[in-house]
DNA sequence: TAATTGACCCTTT
DNA sequence: CAAAGGGCCAATT
């Protein structure tokens, strides 16, 4: 581990607040983690999240609705394979607008212990 | 310390 | 709807 930063623990908690099914684009994530327009760093954060934290990266994509990695590649598929599995179909390489995660505030705010 | 990079986002064409 | 340009900010070199 070389650099631990307070910044992705809050990432990473709110990216476990997807719930299966849904999907939330990274600058959601960053926005929900009280870091708006860091939305590269979630990015990052969800790069060196640990396994042990089981967190649900493949429920984060672009605000296009679109994968974050280039069609084709091994992720990619891994990624779109997890979606599917969990209900989520991909047109295209990119989710129906009914599966955005729309979060409840107040739940969400309790949840994460401001 | 300065320059480069990146699992991004928004607005305009 | 897709592509292009500009911006943002932390981490890395």
């Amino acid at each position: 581990m070389t650099t631990a930063n307070p910044y992705y623990a809050r990432i990473w908690d709110t990216v476990l607040q997807i719930p299966a099914g849904k999907v939330a684009s990274y600058g959601q994530i960053a926005d929900l983690a009280g870091l708006p327009g860091r939305a590269r760093l979630v990015g990052k954060a969800l790069g060196y999240a640990p396994k042990e934290l089981a967190v649900p990266w493949h429920r984060v994509l672009r605000s296009d609705r679109s994968l974050a990695f280039p069609a084709g590649s091994d992720t990619a598929q891994r990624q779109r394979e997890l979606l599917q599995d969990e209900g989520v179909l991909l047109t295209n390489n990119r989710v129906p607008k009914d599966d955005l995660w729309q979060p409840d505030l107040a739940e969400l705010l309790f949840k994460l212990k401001y």
